[in-house]
DNA sequence: TGACACCGATGTGTGCAGACATCAAAACTC
DNA sequence: GAGTTTTGATGTCTGCACACATCGGTGTCA
């Protein structure tokens, strides 16, 4: 992609804000942001729009473009998350990860184990049986290639679009484990096992089996990550009347 | 609020790119749409560019705008849900709103009774008895109000911020029930009582409690919506390998 | 005199029209 | 078939007219 000033502007404008260095509340004028980012009318005026369909601005009259709060940003959009993960709230981001993955994953190997077209099971069964060789061998980055295409073909199973999409926060959180050196040197016997019970759960048609698998191994990943956002507040997103 | 032409353009085409009356790979041309809505070329564009944030087109120069296949919908987009409810698909869409509620709002019913501060606690607890009254005087509206309430607050308790962003969404799938004429005169006495006791568990910090009894309400509606998708069928989106 | 309703000035986003720049697909040349 | 040129669409820039929310001044009435 070569980026666009389009593009340019969306990244740099939903980084500032979301990093809290336009705060809620701040008033911005297109005019100012043209000569700010040293671009023109149009290119302002169609990255505005795009951060208004995120949630993180709107647009008045007689006033100008504000930031709005955080409660108000579209938490599953693939750029918000993106931008908070390489923000201070990233570990308030993948603890939201992690909880959303602990919910879903389960939920999705019993629909996998349910509805999964053949291929995908085969699938998941010889990506399993290689993740647990990979994790034994100790192949780092063959590892997580092969953990990453295992959640992405479950969740690909599911038969769940909303389910599927999460494959890419999914990525995010497993790569975001080895940046931050949580990775061992040898991964644990017992979560490849469970790999491989619940791959194998889902070829039988075992739904009950493969929820207590997936259950498992969302157990384990959230322990070993938990460290990362003991810190981070939680927020309440106020219940929205009309 | 005055549709601006803007979000009038966005409307128009968003909805015919999902029920598929702009299949998947069609062209079009900007030019061709400034004329066809009648609008300026910086409205389409604006437009465009929305769109493209919300994965239904992509741009290519010397090619023009493409519609994306749906697999690169974003599914979690509160528009896309819309427009996908008011579409061909609403089954499917449906189904996939309540196996997405299955799996979280269990999860925020534990997350809720560990974490939720007091008031909301309070709050829970009110709305249920309020909602159980409701339900035995067979005040369908005020029901319907209260049980939005109940799951909303439910969700923002959770303090997890993608659960509580779903509380539009399920908003929307209780709504739907009634427009499908598949709330019944009088509640199910077991349901009313369910709320409570989930409350209840909430109130007092009890997760394993809270999330069984999220977990009986969940399956029950599943159970009572399942017969609007019995036809649909499912889709598996296609890993997106790098 | 003070409170309140009205109204016009002001400034900002919204929408329009036209031009040039850029760049990848397509056509062409060798 | 590889490399080059042409072409046509989006990308970017600019000047203008309009809609309309906000603010402050003015006038009216109690």
């Amino acid at each position: 992609m070569s980026t666009s000033l389009h593009h340019r502007a969306i990244e740099n404008l939903g980084t500032r804000i979301i990093t809290g260095e336009l705060p809620t509340g701040h008033i911005m004028l297109a005019e100012h942001l043209e000569e700010e980012l040293k671009v023109s009318r149009s290119v302002v005026r169609e990255a505005v729009r795009v951060l208004q369909s995120l949630g993180l601005v709107e647009t008045t009259k007689r006033v100008g473009i504000r930031v709005l709060p955080p409660s108000r940003w579209n938490p599953f959009d693939s750029q918000v998350i993106r931008w908070r993960l390489s923000s201070d709230a990233r570990g308030a981001q993948l603890r939201s990860l992690i909880e959303l993955r602990s919910a879903v994953e389960p939920a999705a190997a019993e629909l996998a184990a349910n509805n999964a077209p053949a291929q995908l099971r085969r699938e998941l069964v010889d990506i399993a049986h290689a993740l647990r060789d990979a994790g034994h061998s100790g192949d780092a980055q063959k590892f997580l290639e092969l953990d990453i295409a295992f959640h992405s073909v479950l969740l690909s199973g599911s038969g769940n679009e909303m389910f599927a999409n999460l494959m890419g926060q999914v990525a995010e959180t497993l790569t975001g484990r080895t940046v931050h050196g949580l990775m061992p040197d040898h991964p644990h016997e017992g979560a490849l096992q469970w790999h491989v019970d619940l791959a194998e759960a889902v070829a039988a048609g075992d739904a009950a089996t493969a929820r207590d698998a997936s259950e498992q191994i969302m157990r384990r990943t959230t322990s070993r990550l938990s460290g990362t956002w003991t810190d981070q507040p939680r927020v309440f997103i106020p219940v929205r009347r009309n």
